[in-house]
RNA sequence: GUGGCCGUAGCUCAGUUGGUUAGAGCGCCAGGUUGUGAUCCUGGAUGUCGGGGGUUCGAGUCCCCUCGGUCACCCCA
């Protein structure tokens, strides 16, 4: 083999056709949604000061130890965005835009994993945020906003998980009562759920070990330390879901990875991916965050849905099929002159999706390439043609050629008798 | 960061207890028709067997290191 001296880095891909036509269509479908929903674009920096990612929380792995961090020539410490929350927060803080800002994205973000199915280096989100609004029903609008999303690519196997996870002031209640518990039961925790508890306590509810599901399982649940307002605002929540007909489990032990959420989380999870990562996106309130950024005490709210596992999803759902781009016609010139560039070039200014063979084929291997292209049409030039002034136009189906059509035409007609024979 | 499994042609893989010039299928290219795509037939190209070191008369086969992949934990999209 040539080795190549290079490959792509750990965790990280070149996604080539039919997969990033894939990719392309799925944003195009999320991005449908999110404007018809009211979202406008935004588009931030992959890049940004450390700071912007380190008030996520410092106790969180995605910042003491995924952060991509580098300093660079003018001595800036810059980090490559795990997130786009926080990205989203600074720039809101940073222009100051009327409220309620309704924005999505679309982007790659990277953290510094250990690369497994499902997660990568790098990997792709769509998301979207509401900044500058308290209202519940704006939870329960962006949870639509992603349900749409996925049923409109065709996934059903998967469940929406929503829960509270309170104020500012009902999280230290919460979390005392939680570690209270956890260091009664410390002996029947595993070795790494005793060190979670001391760094966050939340997160041992997560823990996929059966030892300490088992102890996550009589936890006490966050719901029995809400505060009033958080109580209400997750059962109007609740409340909208229902009237959208949205189906949900409410999952007391749902505590995600980032440390600013309050009030409202969901999570989506696949039951389709029999991987681990099997969750397909996910977000809440995160009413601090903007604040904690240097901006006004602005609330806010998002979600990102991760594309790399929504198409592994689709995959085995066997829904959002990528589709092969095929050209619809192929020109076939046999002779020295530039008669098959013109002709494929006249072809594409008309609209019409044209490809062509290189480097002097036979004419064998250039009808071979056009069959195997997919194209529907063959225009076929030689001494012949050039010669009359036509061309052959001929009408390909894969494989048996025996029901094919060919013609000659005028040269001059090309454009419009191509047209004629496509749909 | 920790651990299991894996690494042979473009792709999917076979290579017996270490033993002569490393194979198959698919794909690719050419010819079978000096103007034509399926199928079929014939022929052809491509591998320092991931890299380095070691054991041995001899290593794709054994040992060590390393790089990469994969899966799981941790964590998360």
């Amino acid at each position: 083999m040539v080795r190549p001296d290079f490959q792509t880095p750990p965790g990280t891909r070149d996604i080539t056709e039919p997969d990033a036509g894939r990719v392309r269509r799925l944003v195009e479908v999320f991005a449908d949604e999110a404007v018809t929903a009211g979202f406008g674009q935004i588009v931030t920096p992959m890049f940004e000061d450390v700071g912007v990612f380190v008030r996520l929380g410092e106790a969180s792995d995605v910042v003491s130890k995924e952060l991509y961090s580098f300093k660079d020539k003018g001595g800036r410490e810059i980090a490559l965005r795990p997130e786009f929350t926080a990205s989203v927060c600074r720039a809101f803080a940073q222009h100051r835009p009327l409220t309620p800002w309704k924005t999505w994205y679309v982007g790659s973000g990277f953290r510094y994993d250990k690369p497994q199915k499902g997660r990568y280096r790098q990997f792709e989100q769509v998301g979207a945020e509401v900044v500058g609004s308290h209202d519940p029903d704006i939870d329960t609008e962006l949870i639509a906003l992603a349900w749409r999303f996925f049923r409109r690519i065709g996934l059903a196997d998967f469940t929406l998980v929503v829960n509270s996870l309170g104020d500012a002031g009902d999280r230290p209640r919460y979390q005392a009562a939680l570690t209270e518990y956890l260091e009664a039961n410390r002996s029947r925790l595993s070795e790494q759920a005793q060190k979670t508890m001391v760094v966050n306590p939340l997160r041992v509810l997560d823990s996929k070990r059966a030892g300490d599901a088992a102890v996550a399982a009589e936890a006490p649940v966050m719901s029995d330390h809400l505060s009033p307002e958080a109580t209400a605002a997750f059962d109007r929540v609740l409340a909208g879901l229902d009237t959208l007909g949205i189906d949900y489990r409410v999952e007391p032990r749902l505590v995600r990875g980032l440390d600013y959420y309050t009030r409202t989380t969901f999570e989506f999870v696949s039951h389709s991916l029999d991987a681990a990562q099997n969750a397909l996106g996910g977000g809440g309130r995160y009413d601090g965050l903007v604040e904690a950024l240097g901006g006004p005490p602005e609330p806010g709210v998002g979600f990102a849905l991760g594309v790399d596992r929504t198409l592994l999803a689709c995959d085995e759902e066997g829904v959002f099929t990528p589709a092969d781009d095929t050209v619809a016609v192929w020109v076939v010139c046999t002779t020295d002159d530039l008669a098959g560039l013109e002709a494929v070039e006249e072809l594409r200014s008309s609209g019409i999706s044209a490809g062509r063979a290189y480097d002097g084929r036979s004419m064998k291997a250039q009808m071979k390439a056009a069959n195997r292209s997919g194209a529907e049409i063959a225009v076929i030039i030689g001494s012949q043609e050039v010669e009359a002034g036509t061309v052959a136009v001929r009408t390909l189906r894969d494989g048996d050629r025996s029901g094919d059509q060919q013609q000659q035409v005028d040269r001059r007609d090309l454009v419009k008798k191509v047209r004629s024979l496509l749909p």
